[in-house]
DNA sequence: GACAGCATGTAATGAGTTACATGATTAA
DNA sequence: TTAATCATGTAACTCATTACATGCTGTC
């Protein structure tokens, strides 16, 4: 039982959070909020536009954020801007430790089952991969430059853009390595993959794979 | 309009490819495949244990595995076998592309917004993330062992299990790095964290986050 | 004046999670 | 003999996606 006029306060997505925390930085029109979500968001939080659509208004109904509309002809387009309420569910956001990252990988399945198909199947699989981390790499690449040139769309956040930045790098290097190395040890492999080279062969991929030190 | 008797094709998940992967290895009870997730595949493929205990029945439901009930007391635990039209769906799903790694890092975000917060919370964000980096590296480090000294329960399949552990490490490891890398830059910036250190400071960060080569 | 692409949404659906429940087994 | 943990599920719910729809703007 709560007490009349106590604000029962709802839980928020992590996606919720997101939004806030660009509407703390200045109002945006959703469009917006969508493209900056394109921009590098996505490489560490994916989200499919329409829910970027749909969750501001979650956060006008609990308080969080206002709406505010604009026409331009007959079309209309809705502007977000944060309230004092929201920027205290931020700043206790905050307060919470932030979990881990979390992979999934779809193409790395195909590798642990790959047994199952051919030798071919299994290079092919790779090679799209490769294909697919070249463009996320040259996408990244175009970020570091607009960032390091312009210092973006926040310069004074140059510095957080920064760290942010590194991690999505990081993470882009480890994909590389990865796939330099696993079409390496493939190379090696007989055709009929269900067949191991041989056991000691194998023991030794382990511990190169464990960095030798584990 | 299906000709009759022609069986429609339904879409299975990724998921449910994981636990036609394992059934193509052999018969498991649920339970096992449960465990064999928690293992090691919940590091690129995480689903909740109660998802692994509803999947097997949409493959029996498509006649892709069948399920044999044993008891143990009054209990009944259900055994899952993969059928030829199983195996046939696994083969088909090889032989598509496979998606890169999909990264989703909550506390990164909190890098992103830390701003809005005290220096102390990110510093105190960084350091639990630290802690939950070592237990998994630690966990890692025991599946290593473990492969290393057995082969592990397929000891035939080590050298498919050395290139997927091979990216589990990358990725522990590209982790860790960022973290000591990021822990280092803050450690140079002032208390209040949303006046950046300088410009040129920033823009040197920016650089030294793409590798000095964008 | 047509077409492509950008801008702005809504509706339906579904995959996966959280929470719960209960039986068996082991350790204290 | 109790408590903890392992083993085996089910039900309800929700976040997020896919698919669709339509207006505006620039360009050929």
């Amino acid at each position: 039982m709560l007490p009349i006029g106590a604000s029962v306060k709802v839980k928020l997505t992590t996606t919720s959070y997101v939004i806030l925390g660009l509407l703390a930085l200045r109002p945006w029109p959703t469009y917006e909020l969508a493209r900056q979500m394109r921009r590098s968001i996505r490489y560490y939080w994916p989200r499919a536009e329409s829910n970027i659509y749909e969750e501001p208004k979650k956060l006008v109904a609990h308080g969080l954020a206002t709406a505010t509309h604009e026409y331009s002809g007959r079309r209309r387009r809705t502007v977000y801007a944060i309230t004092d309420d929201g920027r205290r569910r931020l700043a206790e956001w905050l307060d919470e430790p932030g979990r881990l990252p979390l992979v999934e990988f779809e193409g790395l399945l195909k590798v642990l089952f790959a047994e199952h198909g051919s030798k071919d199947q299994l290079v092919a699989s790779l090679a799209a991969l490769r294909e697919q981390a070249a463009a996320v790499r040259a996408d990244h690449a175009a970020l570091a430059r607009d960032l390091v040139e312009t210092g973006g769309p926040f310069p004074d956040r140059l510095h957080v853009n920064a760290l942010v930045f590194g991690f999505m790098w990081e993470q882009a290097e480890a994909l590389r390595r990865w796939l330099d190395w696993a079409e390496a040890e493939i190379a090696g492999w007989p055709d009929d993959i269900a067949t191991p080279p041989d056991a000691e062969a194998a023991r030794a991929s382990m511990r190169a794979a464990a960095g030798e030190a584990p």
